[in-house]
DNA sequence: AAATATATGTTTACCGATTGACATATCTGT
DNA sequence: ACAGATATGTCAATCGGTAAACATATATTT
């Protein structure tokens, strides 16, 4: 395998000045330059950013760790923030905690074990201790943390209230909530108290659902939504926190015939790809995904510059009509 | 940021020493392996990767690449990557060429600058000649290359016959099939040859539509099949080379007014989640995502061992049946 | 008492780059 | 002819580990 010293020699160079033209660092004629690369490539040379990243101390690594990758969200996240990363020179290293925390904990120490950049961290569990001393900044998307850099979120509360009124406008009087998770403060949480205030102001009953983990970490919800829709059948509204969840509500009320949206309206969350794919397509709250994933990574960039950023950052979402309404 | 020597410095032992607890080499008293731990602890040290590969020439990296992160499919088998090189000590630098050839040579370069262990590589559309001369091992999933170590797929051919004998049971007379991509040949053809074959066995006409490069970049087949469908009533039963495109084959059904399974019967591929969330569900043929991902990190691992592994595995596929046929 | 296993230290080359200090040449412009 | 810009060389430290060679010093076994 070819290093600089090869290339140094074949090209009659020294290292120093073959490491100026890799890093277009001082004078440099345009001959030798074109020398440098054409041995380069005779070589078939490529720079170790291994030994590159040793002695500048930055390794141009973002770690993204999301608790899936499966779920459609996620991947859209994860999609938007390799465009991103890449278009800023940054290569990831992805990691699924699968939603157990000593997964969580473990990848944070990997992203410390190979000095990243930079983390961009997902909604979890993990104690906040872990982040304590970590000296790489850490972006969180959808989640809190106090010793986060920043925190891009969606504009939650807004997305509650618009799916809310959205349903009662259609008509509904029996609202239903299903969450996200609820074991820890998160932001998504505001959805679910927009959601109570909205009905509350209208007069309109409501009830609230909110799955443990494990229904997240399995994305299978079934269990937990039928006997709800059974015990509750006055129930004529749902606005989910995803559009998996909602597409899954759509399934049970064609199992029960319960028909949507003529005797059921369901609002997702999100507008992923199955939002469009469901009979009937789900309405929906859409994030702004890319910028979003943008605003991640231009965060990061701008940390690493020195810079400094909102602690917190908001996007507005967007209603979505479709035929689930 | 403590280092070895720091570690060293404050155990009062040397870095021979504590490098030798790091790496379970030589002998070593519990006495001094816990102070080693408990100092490790005291100044929060974490050992630098970037070093330590740069020393070992071993980086336990393995760089995936994908050509779409949000397709339901790519997502299962990155989830499924993931979870066995975590098992495998290994990392994953992760990339999506988004189908642009020039991407993934870019990104086959990262992969050689950051001299992972060993690449995944999955369906695109790359020059062959882009993988003579690299040196670390080439695993390819659902694609074909001369210079790859190893390929997995799963059994193409055997899924076309499941599928297409099973709507010809079904009753259907005039098949369409939806494959992949044209351009280059990749193993998914041989549900096409398949397809081919046990229409022509049974004396059913059929047609096949190849979608160009650009449909299966945005994932969004509808502009081309909806004007198939319209020139060709009597299609009664369609064989699609994946779930997402059965999918968007429900919904032009239904747009048209075509009851599915009754009119038309609909058979996808992968099964993936959202084969059970449209309406009606999707009848699929299923591939074992997680065994393929875990052979082809496995094969990643012998061959860094030095065994020799076989140049194809192919696995098996079952057909889920469920309810569009 | 000798042999062997166990435990640790010291020292140092090495992995493959970057980078700064300093020395020398040419060119170019005035 | 001389200053300054341009172009390259030499040398060596540094980044943070690994690991081999070799030296000691106990502890245990035979």
């Amino acid at each position: 395998m070819a290093t600089l010293k090869d290339v140094a020699r074949e090209s009659g160079l020294t290292v120093g000045t073959v490491s100026r033209v890799l890093n277009n660092r001082g004078y440099i004629s345009e001959k030798t330059r074109q020398k440098v690369y054409r041995v380069m490539k005779e070589l078939n040379y490529q720079p170790n950013e291994m030994a590159r990243s040793l002695s500048t101390q930055r390794t141009n690594t973002i770690g993204v760790i999301v608790p899936h990758i499966v779920h459609p969200y996620f991947a859209k996240m994860i999609d938007s923030l390799e465009e991103a990363a890449y278009e800023n020179e940054y290569k990831i290293l992805l990691f699924s905690s699968k939603r157990k925390d000593y997964l969580e904990e473990k990848y944070i120490e990997m992203c410390w074990r190979n000095r990243v950049s930079g983390a961009i961290l997902f909604s979890g569990l993990v104690h906040t201790e872990v982040f304590k001393r970590l000296d790489f900044p850490v972006i969180t998307i959808e989640r809190f943390i106090d010793e986060a850099t920043a925190g891009i979120v969606c504009d939650n509360y807004q997305g509650g209230v618009l799916a809310t009124e959205h349903l009662i406008e259609r008509g509904c009087r029996h609202l239903l909530h299903i969450g996200g998770v609820n074991q820890m403060q998160m932001p998504g949480d505001k959805r679910k108290v927009a959601f109570e205030k909205v009905c509350r102001e209208h007069g309109v009953n409501y009830l609230i659902l909110e799955p443990d983990d494990e229904y997240y970490t399995e994305m299978d919800y079934y269990a937990i939504i039928r006997p709800v829709l059974e015990q509750h059948p006055e129930i004529d509204g749902v606005f989910a926190s995803s559009d998996l969840i909602a597409a899954q509500v759509i399934q049970i009320c064609r199992e029960k015939g319960i028909r949507v949206p003529e005797q059921m309206k369901i609002v997702g969350f999100d507008d992923v790809n199955i939002a469009s794919l469901t009979t009937p397509r789900i309405t929906t709250i859409r994030q702004p995904v890319k910028e979003m994933a943008e605003a991640a990574v231009s965060a990061l960039n701008r940390v690493l510059a020195g810079e400094t950023v909102a602690k917190e950052m908001r996007f507005p979402v967007t209603l979505v009509r479709r035929e689930s309404t």
